[in-house]
DNA sequence: AGAATCATGTAAGTCGTTACATGATTTG
DNA sequence: CAAATCATGTAACGACTTACATGATTCT
């Protein structure tokens, strides 16, 4: 339920806004963190204002609706923010494939692994280009944006190691299972 | 659509199962990389059925029925495993948090991170201890049931040690922000 | 005048969760 | 015989995606 308090936290960074704002907001900054659909958005902004969380503060040309929170939807977008623990990602795409491994030949499974850590490496450029774009920047937005980005230098630096690691080890375990040629003495 | 892979790869590896077989093996084994509820998993055991993906090969007491991968099924799931790219999970409910931490004090900001960096904490404890009752298993499954723990391992340092880090960095944006008390010399 | 942009909404379908419903067999 | 376990299925609902549908305003 998280799409939701995005869009809380949005309303209240912006003071107002109205969807097809918040949509900008989604597809420029939000993109590697919470992705949104223009359907999902419009959406959620009607249940939202049913509860009484956002209203609409003004109307303007071409049917537009700017939004801002209410006091209720303050306090439930900072109770979600501090008091309600992140649901951590329990689903893990890569790792299922790496627990079947095993069911394809050895040297297909080194490819696969291998190519997880090219993928990761080329994350970690992409990203590295965005941090090169982002240091002239200034004010709080830049903070945690940068926060963020950290992440995922972090995260993908961790994954290439990772990978390269595994497919070290897919080695190891295939040679002590066949040793059809031993160690040299 | 991966629950109808990792099926189709437990049956793979089983020779064959019923239904009820495979949730055990989903609660037991894949429970941190892929869970399944009983009803999702009946219901893609029906739909893999009508697809001829899976076949009924034995029916048994209290209505059990034993699957097995057909042709098609083997082939499909070697396709999904080594020819369709792994999806980067892109929905990351901490970081949305820290994109929304300027709304609240710095303080609340730096428990926030501080918090995770003991959840991640208490994640690797919880990993090594699986780590411990490992050690002593053997076979194939081991050996990939090992690389998909390290990778827990990892993340969990990684994310340890960025917390703490962000955190840091709040401090000294804040610092910045607003010298109350300069420096001593 | 035509294209781009601004702007909102709905419908159909998939995936996932929680809860409901039922019954057979084994074990203590 | 009661409880635990084995075993399957369905219904309702929420989150998300893709596609359809429409129209106003601004820019070139």
């Amino acid at each position: 339920m998280s799409l939701r308090h995005a869009a809380l936290g949005l309303l209240a960074l912006r003071g107002e806004a109205s969807g097809y704002d918040l949509l900008g907001i989604f597809n420029e900054s939000l993109d590697h963190v919470w992705p949104a659909t223009q359907s999902q958005l419009y959406t959620e902004l009607g249940k939202l204002t049913d509860a009484e969380l956002v209203r609409v503060v003004a109307e303007g040309g071409r049917g537009r609706k700017a939004y801002a929170v209410t006091e209720a939807g303050r306090k439930e977008f900072e109770h979600w923010l501090l008091e309600e623990p992140p649901t951590t990602n329990r689903r893990n795409d890569t790792l299922l494939r790496v627990f079947f491994l095993g069911l394809v030949p050895t040297e297909q499974g080194r490819e696969f692994l291998l190519g997880r850590a090219a993928a990761a490496a080329e994350m970690h450029d992409r990203l590295r280009d965005v941090e090169g774009s982002l240091t002239d920047e200034q004010g709080p937005l830049a903070v945690h944006g940068r926060i963020a980005l950290e992440w995922g230098l972090r995260y993908s630096t961790m994954q290439n190691e990772w990978a390269r690691w595994a497919a070290q080890q897919l080695d190891a375990a295939e040679s002590s299972d066949v040793p059809s040629a031993p160690p040299a003495p």
